[in-house]
Formats: structure tokens, sequence, C-alpha cells
DNA sequence: TATAAATTGCAATAATGTTGCAATAAATAT
DNA sequence: ATATTTATTGCAACATTATTGCAATTTATA
């Protein structure tokens, strides 16, 4: 097996799962193999390349996910208050409006609660 | 002048801020008069009680905000990347779904780009 | 006035992220 | 194949932001 560098394997890692993690978590997933100094580096570059995007929920959470947002389409992630699992969404864009010499570049849309795995159980 | 307790001060400040505040920035328009764990302290007790809200920019910056928003109503919050202003704005909401058995409890869209004021300099 | 409760400051700790520098590994040129 | 350059990684130190325990002070209540 071919020793991969960090960005790549912290990439498939976050490619892979379906929730957000968080760069503590992608460290432990990968077993400490490399230094939290690394994995901050690959998050910075994922990101600069937007390979990745980085989420921060109304906790003040970060966590890193992998989504193919199209340009149109608003992004939402669901952060559980339980779990503390972030899944995506896709929503139309356009779905307000502010006044108009307020320039949009970036939203961020979060919305927190439970996550049906975590109502089923409660 | 009455010597007013830390929470009573703070609250003022935010309250007639018409922008975000940090923790720091509270600090220093109080002239450093409170430690800084006294404006921690003060901060939470505020938003335990709901007079503050505190958000939390796409780029993880940290700010107190006072609103009165009421329950049906959404809250927008634009971030100024340019002078870091938090500006509050309420839309309507139920602007959009997400699968039925995912419970929302808590939302926060945050919006940044330029501010009208940023916008004119530029 | 005495006692209880709340507020505040200080020191220490924690969590998260960044920077500089040296060591190593990989890629490219000679 | 070897030398040179470039990129990656780890370590130590530092920075920022926030939290906790404890003692001192202030305020409220008995």
């Amino acid at each position: 097996m071919i020793p991969l560098r960090a960005k790549s394997v912290v990439f498939e890692l976050i490619h892979k799962s379906s929730v957000g993690l968080s760069s503590l978590e992608i460290r432990e997933a990968l077993n400490n193999r490399f230094n939290r100094v690394t994995i901050y580096r690959s998050l910075v570059k994922l990101q600069e390349e937007n390979s990745i995007q980085k989420v921060i929920n109304p906790q003040g959470i970060v966590k890193y996910i992998y989504c193919n947002c199209t340009s149109d389409a608003l992004q939402i992630h669901f952060c559980c208050k339980n779990c503390g699992r972030i899944v995506p969404f896709q929503i139309e864009n356009h779905i307000f409006t502010l006044p108009e010499d307020y320039i949009i570049e970036e939203m961020n849309l979060t919305v927190s609660g439970k996550c049906p795995s975590c109502e089923k159980e409660a």
C-alpha cells in the first residue's frame, strides 16, 4: 500500500463521511498518524482549492464537510444537537432579499435540532 | 452616578449598538473596567435570559447582538467582510423545508459580503 | 448589625488554531 | 544515478478565546 500524503488521506476521509468532521475527529480517525498541525494545514489547502467546506454551527463547533454544491443552490447545514452530526442539504437559492446596497458574497444557513436517528431514540 | 453591575453595563452597550460586538470589543468599550472573565460571565447570563444573541459568522468570529425577534421571523445576520460589522435583519420564516423527520429547533442564517458603507468606499 | 447571596478579579487550565524552523521525503534537473 | 530543488511533516512555541475554582469584595436580606 502506498503511503499517502496527509492531504489526500484527509480528503478521502471527509469525502467518504456522510457527516461533518472536526479536525480532532479527523486526526483520531487516522489513528493520530499525523501531527495536529499537519491536519490543520491539509484542511487549509483543501479549503483553498474548494475541495471541502468549513461549517460552523450555531454553537460555534467547527466541522469540515465535502459537498459538491452547484453555484445556484443554497447549502443548508443541519447540525444535530444530540449527536453533533452535520448533514448538508441543498435548497433553491434566492429565498430572501436584503436591501440592494448589501453585496452578498457568501451565505451560511445552519439549522440545529434533532436528526432522525436521535429523534427515534428519544 | 451609580456604579452599575457588569451585566447591566454590557447589556446597555449591546442594546445601543447597531452592530454586533465581540467580547473584546465590549471590554474595550468599557475601558477595561471589568475583568475578561466578568464580561464572559455577563454574556452567558444575558444569553440565558434571552436578552442578547450570540452570532457566529462564516469566518468563525463570535459577536453578540441585541434583537427582539418575533418567534415567527427568521433572523439573518449580515457580516461585512471588510469592516466586520454584523447587521441583523428579519425575514419571513418558512423559506425552506427539510425532510419531516428533521426536528428544527434553531436557525442561523449568516450572510457575508460588503455592507453599504464599505461598498461606497471601494 | 449580622448573615447570606451575588458579583468580581485573579490565577490556572482548556480548546483550538497559527507560525517558524529543522528534518525528511518526493520530484526534477544534471 | 546523483545532485538540487521543492513539498511535506513534526516539533516547539505562541496566540486567541473561553472556562473553572477560589478568595475577596460588594450588595441584599434577616
